[in-house]
DNA sequence: GGATCGGCTC
DNA sequence: GAGCCGATCC
């Protein structure tokens, strides 16, 4: 009955003479053990089932027989001893952790889909590998199955974390499931890159609104936890938004005011529980579009909550570094997703900004980034605020350049944080401790608090120099001299600082994928330069969409450019008048300074820099009052 | 077009 | 779980 060679079993039970069925039994899949039968007729064509052959009579109405003879022998089937359920119950128990290959079919034996649903949602300890796994699922059909499975388990075998990803091109990830995935690499490339390099998820809703909700459905992963893990990563933002909103709404400009209605809906979708995942992006997205909209008219509440953000991420990233333990989960996978009062628990754990597996070379290549401490986001924030008071700057007397500086980060600082906090605080108690440390710092509060009155050490002691008393004018020409030093100081930490910036913006740059410059069609997603060979693989549409973004990108940046320079020239006007007034004020000094008194410190007076031109408005001042003698 | 497996329907 | 049929590989 059986034959050697094949697995086929063969039998003349329960067909006409002249025709037999072959059974053969599953040998892998998810379907292994169960028994496939085909009818082969006296002509030798083949049929797969009953209703085949039914099929086949009615075309071939001189063959003589009808359906009814046709019939599976079952007791066979049972002689033969092998039978589908007990194949399949076999075959999961073989179930091992390297059960992929990049065959899925034939020699590897698959899991139930009861075995492939506990598999699935032991990724959703890892958002990162619970993300590409639902993108999978989502990219392969609505059902978990053991083709997509052996997919996914390839794919975290050959990249285990996002900067494998990252340092895969994802032509190369493509080859690995021959070409069968390519839009899903694509997606699955843009994802890891944003999730390893920076702090919020543009590309979320893009990957979400794919029918991307549905993986989640499927697999019976609630929408809340889904709600909860985007909002985890974007917590700070979320909650600082939140806060916003809860705490300063009367104090909010009307042009916010007039966007709450929509992004208090979405927090209150999110919050009851109807969220849908790019709900709860999209809220926490909310807060940074306010931010850089109206930021002029919020920004001492916004640079409050960046500071607190600066100084979560830096921690953050510090304790990353000293952890070596797989990355926790950002959500509590066992509890129930859906609790009492359907609230987010946003505060519960602390979020995780900069993604690092166990992987030791994770944290190497973090390093490798120039500024892993602050995201994409903040940089331009500080350096935003930079521009926007170095601009203010040569029209606000008030304006300190050197307070400015003191929000980017010093890595031989410690305390940074704590004057990050304050720095827009008016009434900030530092100005008043001047420790020597903060040599810069107290440069800032002489201009800061140049019309206080309280301050018996303040710059407001300049016009005592108009004293005839000697003690006070030596006093002055101290204060004179330990100013100049300390600006000195500052002005090296300046230049330094002023380096980091550049190198912060070459680095910003550079790093920038082309879809953050321009709008990019859906199928270049997860290309990061337009290569000849993905140019020529769109249409004239895609093409011409990328020619217009191209020139407009480049109109802006023209346009940027002459902005800038103007900005530049008129800045060095202002240098230069001011150097003219410094050495005015250096040579009136020095001449008085040798009529009257004879030991005074020499002073130096070369300048070529904002904090001097600063001295010499102070300088200024004290001539004119000089004048009046 | 056969072989193989997934997955839907009943 | 059996039967049927689609999808895919070879």
């Amino acid at each position: 009955m059986s034959e050697g060679i094949t697995k086929y079993h063969e039998t003349t039970e329960g067909v006409p003479p002249g025709w037999k069925i072959l059974i053969k039994f599953r040998s892998g899949g998810a379907t292994a053990g169960r028994p496939d039968y085909t009818f082969v007729a006296p002509s030798g064509k083949r049929l797969r089932s009953r209703v085949e052959v039914e099929r086949f009579i009615q075309e071939n109405p001189t063959c003589g027989v009808t359906v009814g003879q046709f019939e599976i022998p079952k007791n066979l089937i049972s002689s033969l001893g092998e039978t589908g359920s007990s194949g399949r119950k076999r075959k999961v128990e073989e179930l091992t952790p390297s059960d992929e290959t990049s065959t899925p079919r034939k020699t590897k034996v698959k899991p139930s889909v009861g075995e492939h649903l506990k598999k699935f949602k032991r990724y959703s300890k890892d958002p990162w590998k619970f993300l590409i796994a639902a993108l999978f699922v989502e990219e392969h059909g609505q059902v978990l199955d053991g083709v997509v499975m052996g997919d996914i388990q390839k794919f975290f075998n050959l990249y285990p974390s996002p900067s494998h990803v990252f340092r895969t091109p994802w032509i190369k990830i493509a080859d690995e499931f021959n070409n069968r995935r390519v839009e899903l690499v694509k997606s699955v490339c843009r994802f890891s890159y944003e999730l390893i390099s920076r702090d919020s998820y543009v590309n979320a809703i893009p990957l979400h609104s794919l029918p991307g909700v549905s993986p989640f459905a499927v697999i019976g992963m609630p929408r809340l936890r889904m709600a909860r893990f985007y909002s985890a990563m974007n917590s700070e933002r979320f909650r600082s938004f939140v806060s916003n909103v809860k705490d300063h709404t009367v104090k909010i400009s009307e042009n916010l005011t007039s966007k709450l209605p929509s992004s208090t809906n979405v927090i209150n979708v999110v919050r009851d529980g109807s969220a849908r995942v790019g709900d709860a992006f999209r809220a926490s997205n909310f807060g940074t579009n306010i931010t850089s909209s109206t930021m002029a008219s919020n920004l001492k509440i916004y640079s409050d909550r960046m500071a607190t953000i600066i100084d979560h991420v830096r921690r953050g990233y510090d304790r990353e570094e000293e952890s070596t333990d797989i990355p926790e989960a950002l959500f509590d996978t066992d509890e129930d997703d859906d609790d009492a009062n359907g609230n987010l628990h946003l505060q519960r754990r602390r979020p995780r900004f900069i993604y690092s597996s166990d992987e030791e070379d994770d944290n190497a290549f973090l390093r490798r980034l120039k500024w892993p401490d602050l995201t994409d986001r903040e940089v331009d924030t500080i350096l935003g605020q930079l521009d926007l008071h170095v601009a203010n700057k040569s029209r606000k007397k008030s304006g300190s350049f050197l307070k400015i500086l003191e929000i980017l980060p010093d890595d031989d600082d410690l305390n940074h944080n704590t004057r990050m906090t304050s720095w827009r605080d008016e009434d900030s108690v530092q100005a008043s401790t001047a420790s020597p440390a903060n040599h810069s710092l107290q440069i800032c509060f002489m201009n800061e608090l140049a019309t206080d009155s309280d301050e018996e050490d303040g710059p407001q002691s300049l016009p005592a120099v108009m004293s005839k008393d000697g003690s006070r004018e030596s006093d002055f020409w101290r204060k004179q001299a330990r100013l100049q030093a300390e600006a000195r100081v500052a002005l090296a930490r300046a230049c330094h600082l002023a380096k980091m910036r550049i190198e912060a913006d070459r680095f910003r740059k550079k790093s920038a994928p082309l879809s953050e410059l321009i709008l990019l069609p859906p199928s270049c997603y997860g290309h990061r330069r337009l290569s000849r060979s993905l140019l020529r693989r769109l249409t004239v549409a895609e093409l011409d969409s990328i020619h217009t973004s191209l020139a407009m990108e480049i109109k802006r940046l023209n346009e940027e450019l002459v902005t800038s320079l103007m900005q530049r020239d008129e800045l060095c006007m202002t240098q230069d008048s001011m150097l003219v007034d410094l050495e005015d004020l250096t040579r009136f000094m020095q001449a008085k300074g040798n009529l009257s008194v004879q030991n005074v410190p020499s002073v130096v007076a070369e300048s070529d820099s904002p904090l001097n031109t600063q001295f010499s408005k102070e300088g200024s001042a004290a001539v004119g009052e000089l004048e009046l003698i």
